[in-house]
Order: C-alpha cells, then sequence, then structure tokens
DNA sequence: CGTGATAGGACTTATTGAGTGTTAGCGCCA
DNA sequence: TGGCGCTAACACTCAATAAGTCCTATCACG
C-alpha cells in the first residue's frame, strides 16, 4: 500500500529521460540533479533499469544512458516492476498463492480486485504521457475529484 | 504497492469475528488457529485493532474479542487505516506533500489517481461483505477479469 | 482465591530501503 | 600507442521497518 522511494525516482529518471530526448546519452548526474535524486542510489537504479532492457547505457567521456525504446511505448508499470518485482503482492507473494480459509475466502478477490484497479492506472499512463503533462482522460478524471486529494 | 502481512492478517481477523457473529466473545486463539496465524502477532494486532475502537475486548475466563460496531459499518480501509497508517503513502509521506521538479511534475497526479483507484475499492467493501462471500457488484466486475488473475 | 484470558511491553530476526566506496571499462589526446 | 580523465558497474555498509516471539502484569469470573 505504499509507493517505495525506489519505484518513485526510477519513473522520475526515466521521465527526465523522455523528456531528454535526444540521439546523446544523458549522464547520471545530470538526472540526479534534475530530479533531486542522490546520485548513488540512483545508479543503482539505472542499472536495474538497463538489466531490465529500458533503458541503454554507454561508457566513457562522452557516456550517459537512453531510453532503450520509445518512451510512448514504456508504461509506469513497466518501470515500477523493473525495479520492484511484481505490482501488489500480497505478504511479498502473488495474491493467488496465499491460502483463505473459511470466512476470508472472498479476501482473496478483493486484493484482486485492488490489484486490478492498481494495473489500469499505471499499465496505462506511459513514460511519454508524464514527461508531456498530457495524461489520459480516464487518469486525470480520478485526479480531479478533490475528494482524493485529502490525505484520510 | 504491497500488501504487508498485518494488513492482510488484520482483515482475516475481522472477518473471522464478523463471521463467528454471537454475543459471545472470541478468543484469541480462536481466530489464530481459524485463520492460519501466528497467535502472537495476532496479539499485537488486536492490540491495535482495540486502539483504534474497531474492537472490543473482554478478559477473563469468558473473555475475548468482537467487534465494537456492525460489520457492515467496517470498510476494508478502516482495517488497513488502524494497523498500518494512510493508505498509499509515497516514501512514507502523502504524495501532495512530494516535490516534483519539471518533467515529472504530472507525475502527482498520477499517484493520486492511484490512490484514488484504491480507495474505491477498500472503502466500499466492508468487513460483513467479506464475511459473507456477496461483494459489491463493481468489486466482483473487476475480480471476475480473468486478466487479472495472472502475475504479471 | 485460583484459573484462564487479555494487556502490552521488550526483545529477536529478516528484509529492504538508502546510501557509500571501489573497480573497471571507454574514448580522447598527446 | 600509452596513459589519463571520464564514466558506468558492482560490491558493500548502515539504518529503518516489518514480522514474529516471549515474558510478566492485570483483570474477570466461578
Amino acid at each position: 500500500m505504499r509507493i517505495s522511494a525506489k519505484a518513485d525516482y526510477a519513473v522520475r529518471a526515466m521521465v527526465e529521460l523522455a523528456a531528454s530526448a535526444s540521439e546523446k546519452p544523458v549522464k547520471a548526474e545530470r538526472l540526479a540533479t534534475a530530479q533531486d535524486i542522490p546520485l548513488n542510489f540512483l545508479e543503482n537504479i539505472l542499472g536495474e533499469l538497463r538489466h531490465a532492457g529500458l533503458v541503454r547505457s554507454h561508457r566513457g567521456a562522452e557516456g550517459g544512458f537512453r531510453l532503450a525504446k520509445d518512451a510512448a511505448e514504456i508504461s509506469v508499470a513497466d518501470v515500477i516492476r523493473a525495479v520492484e518485482g511484481p505490482l501488489a503482492s500480497v505478504r511479498g507473494a502473488p495474491p493467488e498463492e496465499s491460502q483463505y480459509n473459511g470466512a476470508s475466502e472472498a479476501l482473496l478477490r478483493v486484493w484482486i480486485a485492488v490489484r486490478a484497479n492498481l494495473r489500469h492506472v499505471v499499465e496505462e499512463v506511459t513514460v511519454a504521457d508524464v514527461a508531456s503533462g498530457k495524461l489520459p482522460k480516464s487518469i486525470d478524471k480520478l485526479a480531479d475529484d478533490p475528494d482524493m486529494w485529502v490525505t484520510r
């Protein structure tokens, strides 16, 4: 039920990369200062993103990172999965692996529904959407409800 | 993005309490065996639920726990908040407290949308719903999509 | 008054988030 | 062509939190 710092940083770094979209690689340090992320921690994250095939890296003086594919092809969910593993796990494992006895049998369906709603958001929004500031209509609609801006 | 063991256990304990709905209090040990929860950890959780005013406890030979109010008046969100604090935080703080620079400005709206969709599920489902196995239609609809049952 | 139950800490242990330091590869330039 | 400054890559530490255990006081009822 919480979005980790790692996931937040990873998405922000990807968005920044998308915004600096040229053929020249972007240095990790520039990403760090632009998005206010601890540099060393960011390098860790970039390593995982590279491992997942979301970014390409280049060493040397003119080195840095660039997106491995078009920003519009990368969803927020892809980024989160790359650094955090599966979305919406229960006790660290996929919901369907848990055993629910008797009275709480229906709880599994609740967790599945939570996951479904979560996916609807993060799978639909792409890195390019965030970078351009233009979110899909259905997402904007959710975020426009003033009730959702209060902490409860 | 994960449901903690504590939250899962707490909801299951509440559901079990709702299902054993008589005037007699239910002993912690019975809840533990029925829902397969470590007894000592469960006692911790029940303490927090009591503190939040969701359950009433009774000591002594005929003691145990019972719901403090009607099961239909208690949402899953209430239970989770009692043991975990606010739903859907970003880096441990409410999303609206984070600062998003430049390119990632729209990201805040994404996290708000995530929170909104999360709330729609857990605020709507009550402990009574789960105990009876009859979830609200909108939730059932989400859980019926076979796509949502695969881990991705 | 004694049995059986909750109350509620204090105390391990494991996991993971967060951050640091070191190593090794690349490209330029002398 | 050989070294030097730049970069990513990787291994590692530290801290916080989650998960689970254990112990002792306290209370209620028969």
